[in-house]
DNA sequence: CGCCATTATGCTTATAAAAACTTAACGCCT
DNA sequence: AGGCGTTAAGTTTTTATAAGCATAATGGCG
């Protein structure tokens, strides 16, 4: 037997998740949406449409976008994207640990 | 902003969840599966169907069941029934205050 | 026997979530 | 002008999950 989880944050609906913690983990690793969605195997489409409705219900940007240009164009974190993620992350460790220890204190 | 999460067992597959502990719990104080899912207005098929699998892949018995009879029927809890859904209630309860707690280290 | 409330179970249907398809626009470069 | 790789966004299709429908069986009782 093991324990899972899951645990995100709201706003009135979903806003911020693992999900997209990882994908704007690869955006800002390989400075496109485009390329961050095949890493992980989804659709730029579905990529593209979390970030969009994280940012609505924030009201804040996660990211700045160019399109064309001699790359084709890309995103990057903006300061308040690369806060959010680095509160979200100490957060997230902390909560595996508890329940982690919870779950051995009781059926370990 | 706020935290909302989900926490089960799994047996290689989900096993038992809050959606079972409040059904248990609910068959225990009316003494049938039918009155139970009412209770909690769901259909009778939809809570046999999940104490069904959950016995299924724990490997062991969570009621005893009557059929006919002067009341019809009924079920209740058995001995392993009772005692998995003790330790859960406090695993549940120490889990939701480490979340909490946590949510607020980083965002309160 | 026929009634009643229940357990027991297969089968079908509706609903929501995810994935996929399509088209437009941008801006550099040859 | 046309190609390339990207952002942007509407629309459709598929898939997974939940809900709902139908039917059999049980056993005491009037």
């Amino acid at each position: 037997m093991q324990v899972r989880y899951k645990v995100w944050l709201e706003e009135g609906e979903h806003v911020f998740g693992d999900g997209l913690f990882s994908l704007l983990r690869e955006i800002d690793r390989l400075g496109s949406i485009n390329r961050a969605a095949q890493s992980l195997h989804m659709s730029y489409r579905q990529a593209w449409g979390r970030v969009k409705k994280a940012e609505e219900r924030l009201g804040i940007d996660l990211l700045v976008t160019r399109t064309g240009g001699e790359d084709g164009g890309g995103a990057e974190l903006t300061k308040e994207g690369r806060e959010l993620m680095e509160k979200y992350n100490l957060f997230r460790r902390e909560v595996d640990k508890a329940i982690k220890a919870c779950y051995q204190a009781y059926f370990g």
